[in-house]
DNA sequence: GAGTGGTCTAGACCACATT
DNA sequence: ATGTGGTCTAGACCACTCC
């Protein structure tokens, strides 16, 4: 009953050591070989047992504590949290969240054109109102199940979207390829009825109740580049989240 | 137009310095003294100029990223996000959040009472099924308008709970006062239709949408003191969150 | 008192972006 | 070439918990 995992470090590697670290450790946790409960080695031993220096072998554990993986207490010790470790939200498209779990999803664009940004959209897109806009409808599909309704605009001007690429790899996958990294993004969860227009698209009836989420998501220099209103089918989909005081 | 806000140190206080520079950095942005865009100091200056190291600066600005306040650009230089900086979900109870925002919430206390563990909760709070817990009904009101029930259930033994600190005070401070500290917590938000009973609590109508959270918290050692199902009135209550790239 | 995590220093070298 | 953030070292002292 190890209180580490076999940690081997590859010096010439350009990931970073915490990275390295952290890593193994993760996998430990996840496989069972430290189960939850255990405590793990004091930070001084194992920065002192892999030569690292105790602020490197810090950065590795608290990567983990940020996950929600490790627990930290001082003048007690460090031990893997009870209970099962879910992925948490992260800032990726639901399409890689479903092709990450095995599924297979699917996305027919329904519309992609510009047009005018409505008053919500310009203020969160910081452009004048009525200014053009991407507009973007996409259906996602779970094997032959409508899951998700989304609707998506961008600034013209920061990317040419095209219809096949967003098709078989999703929105962000294609703002990646264009070289846009999202580094921050603000999301309000809510639910409400769906309307007739949404009910027909998802295979629901009118009026039943659908997961809804806004996001806006902004780049490295912090500039808006994405806003959607999604529907989700809440027999198909839910957000996991692990909260962390810091 | 500084780089900077002002700032000053008090190195007798018990304060660490890292978090006293976040502090007055937030401050800075959140009174627009540092407005969205602006591209802040850069890290080796700062710290010399504040007589800190630079690893205790990183830690500050670090703090702020983390909050997705700041974003930093290699090469490049550190940033005010544009957009609103909304609160993100944050580890507290709704009686906190609403007692933030200046409303007011009041409580209403269903039961308290011993019962046996359904499987559900047997086994987020580990425990075995049928044992007995902690069950917890309440109905929250800000002002007139029924917000929010909520089913809490804790593993005996842990704290004792009395029925006017939980009116008064909310879960999470009456556990607070118990010396239990909440460290990290799972939550599922999804939504449904609402039962009858539900419906006749929070004055909706049958088969109404609702939102619904589920949270298993954990404390300290890892060990879990609360599992809870809340549903909220989605006209009310919505679920804000900043995820931010690591 | 012993052991643990929390904070902090004063440097170093590297990777990347911009000019 | 210059400036920026990213990583890393080898220590130090302190605060807290437990025995």
């Amino acid at each position: 009953m190890p209180g580490r995992p076999a940690i081997t470090l590859d010096r010439s590697s350009p990931i970073p050591l915490y990275f390295q670290v952290a890593e193994q450790f993760e996998e430990a946790i996840l496989s069972g070989t430290i189960a939850p409960g255990d405590r793990i080695d004091n930070e001084v031993d194992l920065a002192r047992d892999l030569g690292l220096s105790r602020p490197t072998m810090r950065q590795a554990i608290q990567t983990l504590v940020d996950k929600g993986m490790l627990v930290r207490k001082r003048g007690v010790g460090t031990q893997v949290v009870h209970g099962k470790v879910r992925r948490s939200v992260e800032l990726t498209s639901l399409y890689d969240d479903l092709t990450r779990a095995g599924q297979e999803p699917r996305t027919e664009i329904l519309h992609l054109r510009r047009s005018p940004a409505d008053e919500e959209t310009a203020q969160e897109l910081q452009v004048a109102e009525g200014a053009e806009v991407w507009s973007l409808e996409r259906l996602r599909f779970v094997g032959d199940e409508p899951l998700a309704l989304m609707c998506n605009y961008l600034p013209i001007g920061l990317v040419d979207l095209d219809g096949a690429d967003l098709e078989h790899d999703g929105l962000y996958a294609t703002l990646r390829r264009s070289g846009i990294l999202i580094r921050v993004a603000r999301q309000r969860i809510g639910c409400r009825r769906a309307t007739t227009a949404e009910a027909t698209r998802l295979g629901e009836r009118r009026g039943s109740p659908l997961l809804t989420m806004q996001r806006t998501a902004y780049d490295d220099a912090g500039q808006a580049v994405e806003f959607g209103r999604h529907a989700y089918r809440p027999e198909l989909y839910s957000f996991d989240l692990t909260l962390v005081e810091r």
